[in-house]
RNA sequence: GGGCGAUUGGCUCAGUUGGUUAGAGCGUCACAUUCACAUUGUGAAGAUCAGAGGUUCGAAUCCUCUAUCGCCCACCA
């Protein structure tokens, strides 16, 4: 007996801290670049630096650590790049939002002091979420660890801008944008959220000028109205064909409007007549252009009216909306109201309503890189697991649409661009219109028109005078770029892009990126993007989309929804390891997750079965199995049980490497859980528990733990550490000890069928045991009837075991047996076992078992009987097929007669 | 409007290239605590694989249609 006594419970607190930091004391997660080996590279998916980790980030990481470490110990130098998001509005929302607690707004701290502000909030809380990933068990490089507003990073998008800039892919223009009225900046189309909404479309009746008459136009947004400077309608529409040379007088504001004729315009929607907003409405922009109509803005950015609303400038815009309603209602205009169902963009960062607003901000051109990227996926340059997710990639990137980059908040990679303002003048550019802007929009001087190229400057650093004329009066663009230009570039910019060294050379292009398939488009495709662009090739190999994690009513976890589960609070109470086992286990390729506080168990179980078996072997380990252990496996002498057990280690091997291989985890985590309980834990253990304290045995066992601590390892590894700790072990660590090979040669399924045998018997006495209501407290004698020597004698070879797992006193053996009379009997694949029952046996119970046992044995023979009558069966189906069904039918049916026969001798 | 996913015992899900006995886990029921583990063990009950049609000797699996749920995309005034 070994004097380590573990506790009979597997106490996770006490582990996990104590390993986490003896594997970054030895320094085990740094990557560093060796020609000699292989390469293995994710980069994380930065996480916000406003986020706390929630189950979506648990399972994603879990993935990639899962990935990281089995590739650690097959013998790739595995790099995880680990980094945080500055997440321009999301973090500067957070930040404006306390400034409100203390009754101040970011424009009267000013810029650089709000800046200051973020930063300090950046310091605080901004690692909060990195030290979650370490409770889980990261194994990231953290001596690498980044963050996208670093120097390096900012050096990165400045580059990544100005070349873009100067092939041309960049231009500042006058679109349509979303516009966030309360973040007060625009949204690439990405981040503005489409939501259905039940909303109302009314007709409003618009006067024919000097006739009396009236046109009626549909709209669900009636406080555009006041920026209509057209009504359009279908060149083909005969019923309106004589509006083509009258004027129009918008209600309200009475100006006056032109009639003009536009394909766009669907006669059968509304009334086949178009309000047209060019300032409002990206449709009616692009008609105006094509009519060459001048837009007029009606509102402020931050949402209310401005002057051009007349009398209602100043109101919020669904204000107004009520307003103009009431008003045209009072006089009569409005025709009615109709209940419409239809889709309206949300802010993703506060779910404002999105304001389509005519505004100048500045693209990427971006076919031509989409083009590219498009490209490297058919080609197959890039896979995604699983794969249903390539179309969707790619039919967003063939309809793909020029990219909104400027953001008018101030947290964020600040646009490397400078105006001078004496050539901007000089052309005339420079006309802000002041009494437009409110407070916000002039500190932020965002309309600073620029669309002529003299007088842009582009350059990383300001410049010392106009390259031009001189002038020094330049002033650097206000905009930040969009958060995701800086994400886009994440996989080279976190090797010092465009410095790129040695191990940009050897870790690039990354191999893995896994990922949640909500930004697909927001960031996967555009690394894809900017890394062809770039660098001229692809960022990664393969993509790993999983699913999203919802509570178990389906629901999208959301701390807004209250239905959140706390992986830090499942670390506490269950342990790292269950977290991550747990999660994996239940979660199929790509499939969505449903989670619940219960599912945890599963891990925390598996992982307590796992500490008790060990424990149970570490209790009964020889001092010489400490010394002398040298990672074999004793093969002299092996029983049956042996080489079963060998035979399924590797068996497992084999499959949890395809199965990791093919990023299918519950796989691989399922084969383990089945492998370590069902077949170590259930038969092996307790076959070799009459022989434990021979000391091949517990060669034996510790072979066996080993590997299935290193096969653990990457799904729960602590408790895998900790025990590996305790058992014979060579190296310093789990985590960086080989992965086992499976051996090919030592599967045999033959062994599989045998060692069934030894089973078959046991669950039959222990069947009969159940049934027939025998104590536990009493033994049984088992009666074994088999004509096949060589069976017999594997049975005699594990007669002990027998014995002992299924509590008999003696299992005897014969060739042949008249059935013995006050005996329970069964059939074990093709022998016959009977359990004499002296005078315990209850008849009735006995023939119902039988009888059932009958019922289910006719049917399966009558299934094969018509199957084998069947002559396109049997001319048809391979051979093989065809013999199978045979053997299995005489099988059968002598199983039916012996039990027929037991039956009937029970009378 | 277009696309995708799901539908399998009470619940949650597996199910590789079609092969005739559809698997787990949880839950349920019965029994068990001298046994490494009650976070346990043993046994049992429980599913005509959403529906219809088709291909095939043979379909949970392949095809078509339908239904329900969910997701994504879309410039439906």
């Amino acid at each position: 007996m070994n004097d380590s006594q573990l506790d009979s419970v597997y106490k996770h607190k006490e582990v996990e801290d104590k390993w986490y930091n003896f594997w970054i004391d030895k320094n085990y997660f740094h990557a560093k670049a060796d020609l000699n080996k292989k390469p293995f590279t994710i980069v994380i998916p930065p996480p916000n630096i406003t986020g706390i980790l929630h189950m979506g980030h648990a399972l994603n990481n879990t993935i990639q650590d899962i990935l990281i470490r089995y590739k650690r110990m097959s013998g790739y130098i595995a790099l995880w790049m680990p980094g945080t998001d500055h997440a321009g509005i999301a973090t500067q929302n957070v930040v404006e939002k306390k400034l409100k607690e203390e009754g101040l707004t970011r424009f009267q701290l000013g810029r650089e002091k709000f800046l200051e502000r973020v930063w300090e909030w950046k310091d605080k809380y901004g690692s909060t979420i990195i030290s979650q990933l370490k409770r889980l068990g990261a194994s990231c490089d953290w001596q690498r660890l980044h963050f996208t507003m670093d120097e390096v990073h900012s050096n990165a998008v400045s580059e990544a801008f100005i070349r873009l800039y100067k092939k041309g892919l960049i231009y500042k223009g006058d679109y349509i944008i979303n516009w966030c009225p309360r973040c007060e900046t625009a949204l690439s189309d990405e981040e503005s959220q489409h939501k259905d909404l039940k909303g109302l479309l009314y007709y409003i009746k618009y006067p024919i000028k000097d006739s009396g008459e009236f046109i009626t136009v549909a709209t669900t947004r009636p406080e555009t109205m006041l920026g209509d400077v057209a009504v359009s309608i279908n060149p083909n529409d005969e019923r309106y064909k004589n509006l083509a040379d009258k004027t129009i007088i918008l209600p309200i504001l009475k100006r006056e409007l032109k009639v003009i004729f536009d394909d766009f315009v669907d006669p059968k929607f509304g009334t086949g007549i178009v309000k047209v907003t060019p300032a409002h409405d990206l449709n009616d922009f692009e008609m105006g252009n094509r009519h060459n109509l001048k837009p007029i803005l009606v509102m402020h950015p931050d949402g209310t009216m401005n002057h051009y609303a007349g009398k209602f400038e100043g109101l919020d815009r669904f204000k107004c909306r009520e307003e103009i309603l009431k008003d045209l209602e009072n006089t009569g205009l409005l025709e009615k109201t109709v209940e419409h169902n239809y889709s309206v963009g949300h802010c993703y960062r506060c779910n404002t309503v999105i304001e389509p607003r005519l505004s100048k901000q500045w693209f990427v051109r971006i076919k031509p890189l989409a083009k590219k990227a498009a490209e490297a996926v058919r080609k197959g340059k890039i896979k995604f697991y699983p794969k249903r997710w390539t179309n969707v990639y790619l039919n967003w990137i063939d309809n793909i649409r020029d990219w909104c980059i400027s953001r008018q908040i101030w947290w964020g990679h600040r646009l490397p661009v400078y105006y001078c303002r004496e050539c901007l003048k000089r052309a005339g550019e420079l006309t802000v219109d002041s009494s437009q802007l409110t407070e916000k929009t002039k500190s932020m001087n965002y309309e600073l028109s620029t669309m002529n190229e003299k007088g842009i400057i582009v350059s990383k650093t300001k410049p010392e005078k106009c390259p031009d004329c001189g002038s020094t009066d330049l002033v650097q663009d206000d905009d930040v770029l969009d958060t995701w230009f800086s994400s886009w570039l994440w996989p080279f910019s976190t090797f010092d892009w465009p410095n790129l060294e040695r191990d940009f050379t050897f870790f690039y292009p990354t191999t893995a990126l896994v990922t949640a398939q909500e930004i697909i488009f927001f960031w996967v495709a555009r690394m894809v993007m900017a890394s062809l662009e770039f660098i001229g090739e692809v960022p990664f190999k393969d993509v790993y989309i999983h699913g999203t994690v919802r509570d178990s009513t389906g629901a999208k976890m959301s701390k807004s929804l209250g239905n959140i589960i706390d992986p830090m609070e499942v670390i506490d109470e269950f342990g790292a390891d269950a977290l991550r086992f747990s999660i994996i286990s239940i979660t199929a390729q790509g499939q969505d997750v449903f989670l619940s506080r219960e599912k945890f168990g599963v891990g925390r179980n598996f992982a307590n079965k796992l500490w008790n078996a060990s424990r149970f072997i570490l209790m009964n380990l020889d001092r010489e199995v400490y010394v002398c252990y040298n990672g074999k496996f004793p093969l002299e002498n092996s029983s049956l049980a042996d080489r079963w057990i060998l035979s399924n280690l590797n068996c497992a091997i084999r499959d949890i490497d395809n199965s990791l291989k093919a990023y299918n985890f519950n796989n691989a985590a399922n084969i383990l859980y089945e492998f370590i309980w069902h077949k170590f834990c259930d038969w092996y253990i307790e076959f070799v528990k009459p022989n434990i304290t021979d000391i091949k045995v517990q060669f034996r066992l510790v072979y066996l733990i080993d590997n299935m601590l290193r096969l653990l390892h990457p799904f729960m590894p602590f408790i895998t550490e900790e025990l590996w700790q305790k058992f014979p072990h060579k190296g310093d660590s789990v985590m960086i000890a080989s992965w086992p090979k499976a051996d090919k040669s030592l599967i045999d399924k033959a062994l599989d069928e045998k060692f069934g045998i030894i089973m078959n018997i046991v669950s039959a006495a222990r069947n009969i045991r159940s049934e027939m209501d025998i104590a536990p407290s009493k033994n049984i004698n088992i009666l074994c009837v088999c004509p096949r020597e060589e069976k017999r004698k594997l049975i005699e070879e594990f007669s002990a075991q027998i014995k002992f797992v299924a509590g008999a006193d003696e299992v005897k053996l014969f060739k042949r047996l008249k059935k013995p009379k006050k005996s329970s009997y069964a059939c074990a694949g093709d022998l016959q076992i009977y359990v004499p029952l002296e005078g315990l046996i209850d008849f009735a119970q006995e023939e119902k078992r039988l009888k059932g046992q009958c019922e289910k044995l006719s049917k399966e023979k009558d299934n094969l009987s018509r199957l084998l009558k069947n002559k396109e069966f049997l001319s048809k189906a391979p051979k093989e097929v065809v013999a199978l069904q045979k053997v299995k039918s005489k099988e059968i049916a002598e199983k039916l007669a012996k039990l027929e026969d037991a039956l009937n001798s029970l009378k």
